[in-house]
DNA sequence: GTGAAAGCGCTAACAG
DNA sequence: CTGTTAGCGCTTTCAC
C-alpha cells in the first residue's frame, strides 16, 4: 500500500549543533565560518559536534539572507546537441570550481519555454545566466531585467551591449587554408553547409583570405548544400566534374568530409596523396573512425564554455564586458593531411 | 576601472507589495498562493501592486519554510556522452513540468568529485537524484544517507534494494536476430565491443536466444572487440573469411556497422541484397547518413530518462520502489534491411 | 570569547 | 475577511 507523502526527514540545524555543543546558536555559527573570535577548545568542540550528527549548513537559508544563491542557469535552445554539450561542460567545469551549482534547462528554442525557465530561475535568485544554442546566427536578448547578468555562448546576442563568447568561424577557413597550402596543394575547394549559415559564409570568407593571401582562389568556388553526408557525397562529384584537378578540400563539418571521402575514394582519387581533406569539428567519433582518420579543425567549444562562465563570474562580481569575444581555434592534424608534396604536378616554375 | 562587487541589487519583497497595495504581509502571501479566504477587491489590488514593482516571490525564503527545495541532482559519470544525453534530457523533460529544477554535475567518473557535488546539492536541499551515466555495469550506490531518494538510470545500483531503470539489452539482440529471421536470412554474425561490457554480452544472448528458437546459431560465434569503426572493419574480414555464407550481421553500436558496411562493399558484398545489416544505438547522424540508411535498434534512452524522472518524484512523495525496471527497445527500419528474400541460395529443401 | 536579539523573505496560525 | 505574531535556519551586530 503506497505510503502518504509525509514531510521531509527534518535535519541537523545550527541549534541542534549548539545544544550538543553546549554553546549558542551564534557561536556555532562563528566557529562553522570562521568569522569573529572563537577559542581553540570550543571551536573543536562544535566541529565535533557537528560531525557526530552529520550537520549540513543549509545553503537555502543561508541564500536568503545573503541575497545570493551561488546558482546559475544555463539555458540551451538545441537539447544539448554536439554543439552545446561541450560549451555546458565546459561552463559547468569551471562553475563548479568556485562553489556555484549550475540549472539545466532546455528551452527546445521555444520562446514560450525559455520565458518560463527564466522566471522559474529568478524565483530561485540565480546569480545569472549562460545562454547557449547551436552555433548559429545572432538570437534575441534574453528578456531579463537590466540588473541580470547573462553570458551568451556561441550564439551570440544580437544587442552588441551584451557579452557574447563566440566561435572564430573566419579563422577556421584560415587555418585550414594555410595549412593547406604549406602542405604545396594549390587547387583547393570547400564543400559546406547552407548558406544561411553565418558560420558557413565565415569559414569560406576565412578560407578565401587564405588562400588569396598566396595569390589562389577557392577551386570550383564554395559549395553550399546541407550538413549531410549525402551533400558531402554529391558535392564532390560536382567539384572534380567542374575542376577535375582538385588537389585538396576543406570541409564545413566532419560528417560532410566523410561523404567527401567516400566519393573520393570511389571515384579514384587517394587521400591524403591525391586530394588532402580537412573537416571541422574535430568530433573524434567521426574525424577519428575515417579511413584515413580525417584532419579536422577544432572550434574551441569546451573553451567557449569555460570563458563564458569566467565572464559571468566577474559580471557577477561586478565587472561586465561587452561585446563579442572570439575563441580561438586549432587544427588537429590526422592522416587525411600529410607532410609530403602532392604527387608531384611538375609545375615546380 | 573595475567596479567594485556591491551587493546584489534588493529586489521586491511580500512586504513591498504589500505596502503598495496597504494591507499586511500576510494577506499578501494568502493572495498570491490562493489560500484562506480573500475579498476579490483587495486580491486584485495586491496582485495589481506585485505586478507593477515585477515581484517575484523568493522561491528560496519559501523553501526554508518548506523544507524541500523542488529542485533535484542529475550526477552523471560520463561528462553527458552521447548516452547520457538522451537520458538527461528526458529526465529535465519530466521534472520541469512538474516545477523542479534540474542541477547538473558531470563528476567524470571520479568519486571525490562525486562526493563533493553530493554534499552541495545536499546542503542545497535538494529533494533527490537522479545517477546516470555511459551504458555500462552496475556501479556502487550514490553515498547518501538512507532517507535520500536516489533513482539509477542506465547504470543500475548494484545494491537490489535501489531504484534503477535500465534498457533491456537482451531484448536488442532478440528484436534485431527475430527481424533478420522475418526476412528469411539464415546465416546471421554478431559483431561486437568489448566482451567485459555486461550490455554487449547480453545483447550478444538475446540474439542467441532469438536464433536458437528459429533452430539457428550465431554465425561464426560473437566476435568481441572494442567500439570502433576499425573493429567493425576488421571483424567483418574475420567473419566473412570464417563464414562466407554469411547473409545478416547484427552489430552492437552504429558506428561498429558503419565499419561492417565498408568492409562488405569492398569485399563486393551488397547491402542489404547479400547481407542485412542492423546497428544498435539508432544514432541519427551516424545511421541516416550511412549507405544505405542503417536499420537500427533504438534502446529507448529517453524513456529512460523520462521513466528515472517518474520514479523519482513517486520516491519524493513517499512511494519508492527496488530493484531494475526495464524499458523496452524498438527496431528503426532504413535502407539496410529489406522486406525481400535474400539472393535465392537455391536451399529452399 | 560568548550569548542574546534582530532580521533575511516568506508562510501558517490565530486573533480581531 | 484582514492584521498580528511567530518561526523556518542561518548570520550578524552588539552587549556582557
Amino acid at each position: 500500500m503506497p505510503r502518504r507523502a509525509e514531510p521531509p526527514a527534518r535535519r541537523a540545524t545550527v541549534r541542534d549543533v549548539a545544544a550538543r555543543a553546549g554553546v549558542s546558536p551564534g557561536t556555532v555559527s562563528k566557529a562553522l565560518n570562521g568569522t569573529g573570535q572563537i577559542s581553540r577548545a570550543t571551536r573543536d568542540r562544535i566541529l565535533a559536534a557537528a560531525q557526530e550528527i552529520d550537520f549540513r549548513p543549509n545553503a537555502l537559508a543561508r541564500s536568503v539572507f545573503e541575497r545570493r544563491s551561488y546558482t546559475v542557469g544555463l539555458i540551451t535552445t538545441d537539447s544539448f546537441e554536439r554543439f552545446s554539450v561541450p560549451v555546458m561542460l565546459g561552463a559547468e567545469d569551471a562553475l563548479g570550481a568556485g562553489k556555484i551549482s549550475v540549472f539545466m534547462c532546455d528551452s527546445r528554442d521555444d520562446p514560450i519555454r525559455e520565458k518560463h525557465y527564466v522566471d522559474v530561475l529568478l524565483g530561485r535568485r540565480v546569480d545569472g545566466f549562460i545562454v547557449t544554442g547551436r552555433i548559429f546566427n545572432e538570437r534575441e536578448p534574453l528578456d531579463v531585467s537590466p540588473g541580470v547578468p547573462v553570458v551568451y555562448a556561441l550564439t551570440p546576442s544580437s544587442d552588441p551591449g551584451d557579452c557574447s563568447i563566440v566561435v572564430d568561424d573566419a579563422a577556421a577557413g584560415r587555418v585550414a587554408g594555410e595549412h593547406l597550402i604549406r602542405l604545396g596543394r594549390r587547387r583547393i575547394g570547400h564543400i559546406t553547409g547552407s548558406a544561411w549559415f553565418d558560420p558557413a559564409r565565415r569559414r569560406a570568407a576565412g578560407l578565401a583570405e587564405a588562400l588569396g593571401a598566396a595569390g589562389l582562389e577557392v577551386a570550383g568556388d564554395p559549395l553550399y548544400g546541407d550538413w549531410t553526408e549525402a551533400w558531402g557525397r554529391q558535392a564532390t562529384h560536382i567539384l572534380l566534374r567542374s575542376c577535375p584537378e582538385v588537389d585538396a578540400i576543406y570541409c564545413g563539418s566532419d560528417i560532410l568530409a566523410r561523404g567527401v571521402g567516400d566519393s573520393l575514394r570511389e571515384l579514384g582519387r587517394r587521400v591524403p596523396e591525391d586530394v588532402a581533406l580537412i573537416g571541422t569539428d574535430n568530433w573524434e567519433f567521426i574525424a577519428g573512425g575515417a579511413r584515413p582518420p580525417l584532419t579536422s579543425v577544432d572550434l574551441g567549444l569546451s573553451t567557449v564554455g569555460r570563458l563564458a562562465a569566467r565572464r559571468l563570474l566577474e559580471a557577477i562580481g561586478g565587472n561586465s564586458r561587452a561585446g563579442k569575444e572570439y575563441v580561438p581555434c586549432h587544427l588537429v592534424v590526422r592522416g587525411s593531411t600529410d607532410d609530403l608534396p602532392p604527387a608531384s604536378t611538375g609545375s615546380a616554375s
